[in-house]
DNA sequence: ATTCCACAGGAAACAGTGGTCC
DNA sequence: GGACCACTGTTTCCTGTGGAAT
């Protein structure tokens, strides 16, 4: 019998390979990618066509749930008009954030200015009020007569950003334009939730949605024919099953019509056959897959949690169904056992609430009459996958 | 009907960091 | 070098809650 490190070697040099370019089949491929959205394309063209014309655009509000291809389709159409305008008399500026990467409004504005070419000493990181940091933005755009179209993803955070710090931020942004001599700016918000507005001051909104476009859910055959597009260049021929493609089309199509997602199964679908060395991705593959991409999530949002979340996360794992003081008195003594001083139980009911609403955590309100009212807490994922995520930390070496 | 428990969770204050500006 | 600013991560204080027990 021969060694089996010597038969996987030997059977993938002789295999060819069923996953030919793995690039394909991420989300954001550009080159090529048909996105099935023509409607939409033809509404936020003509949204930003007074730029073409020379003259300012109005703002624009995108709305779609994830994977609906919103963003790559902005992108798309506002690198096109940069293609056309005419840079020297009519220069034009794509500036792209994501509100969800910036922890703060003034962050946002940061990252903008850095598009714009503004460096650490015209515009520092920190020490300055944020109207001031508005302000060189401004007169950036003023001096060089540029017209900016600036883009905001998931605006929806930065609006609740503003809530939290009670900022004017966006009603500033979207009047800009009554500021500046030279030059424009047009707003682009793009969001996932269709109800954030409602957190907004009412001339915010109207001066937001001057234009709003609305990107519907892929159904299922829309997503099968975007699925068969990028297999057709990802894969070698023939090595897809088409019930597997089937399957991946309607497990995203379930989840909100999710072409990202549809796009991932198929990718992993594809990682997970090819490691087995079979010929073609079957279902088997793509449910594999599936539970392989959620296990991935839990570990990873563990992962990145600070010392005193996972001691909280640990806590509930110990003491599965225990009442938050229940969960406070376990926490402690794990901050006993790791030498850490333990916060105060406020911070703690905080973190609970935190680490519920990411749904690793299941709390539920119980009503004892006499014994008060709290809340009961167990995890939703099993105790392995904790462990697995946890090993690694040293501060927790004693514990696990 | 009233009391009372064990919290939930909002608001405000605070400490500390890392900066700018004049 | 002192006033000022943004921001994070907390603590402190406080009010509200709803049903069992009385």
């Amino acid at each position: 019998m021969s060694d089996p490190v010597d038969q996987i070697i030997d059977s993938a040099k002789d295999g060819k390979s069923i996953l030919k370019d793995r690039s394909i089949l991420h989300f954001t491929h550009i080159p090529n990618t048909i996105f099935h959205r023509d409607a939409e394309q033809k509404k936020v063209t003509q949204s930003l066509l007074p730029i073409l014309k020379h003259s300012k655009p109005s703002n624009l509000l995108v709305y779609g749930k994830p994977g609906t291809g919103k963003t790559l389709v902005v992108k798309k159409i506002i690198s096109k008009i940069q293609e056309r305008v005419d840079q020297s008399k009519f220069p034009t500026k794509l500036i792209y954030t994501n509100a969800k990467n910036e922890s703060t409004t003034t962050g946002l504005l940061i990252s903008a200015g850095r598009q714009l070419g503004l460096d650490e000493k015209e515009l520092p990181m920190t020490g300055l009020a944020t109207g001031e940091v508005f302000k060189r933005l401004l007169d950036r755009i003023d001096k060089n007569s540029l017209n900016m179209i600036f883009v905001i993803d998931e605006i929806d955070y930065l609006a609740q950003l503003i809530t939290k710090t009670h900022k004017d931020t966006m009603y500033q942004l979207t009047r800009a334009n009554e500021r500046l001599k030279h030059g424009s700016l047009a707003l682009v918000g793009i969001s996932n939730d269709l109800k954030f507005k409602e957190i907004l001051d009412a001339r915010v909104i109207s001066s937001l949605s001057e234009e709003e476009v609305v990107f519907t859910n892929y159904n299922v055959d829309q997503l099968t024919k975007i699925l068969n597009e990028r297999v057709g260049e990802a894969f070698a021929p023939d090595s897809v099953e088409e019930s597997a493609l089937g399957l991946c089309a309607a497990m995203a199509a379930k989840v909100h019509g999710d072409a990202r997602r549809a796009i991932d199964l198929i990718r992993v679908a594809g990682e997970i056959a090819e490691r087995e060395q079979a010929d073609k991705v079957t279902t088997e593959h793509v449910r594999a897959a599936s539970q392989k991409i959620e296990e991935n999530k839990e570990e990873t949002a563990l992962k990145s949690y600070p010392l005193h979340e996972k001691l909280v996360v640990m806590a509930v794992m110990k003491a599965p169904g225990a009442s938050t003081g229940e969960v406070y008195a376990a926490y402690k003594d794990l901050c006993k056992a790791t030498a850490q001083d333990p916060l105060s139980q406020r911070r703690v009911t905080q973190m609970l609430n935190e680490v519920e609403v990411s749904g690793l955590v299941d709390g539920r309100i119980v009503h004892q009459g006499m014994h008060g009212r709290t809340k009961k807490y167990r995890l939703t994922i099993p105790t392995e996958t904790v462990r697995r995520a946890f090993k690694d930390d040293l501060s927790l070496e004693d514990v696990i």
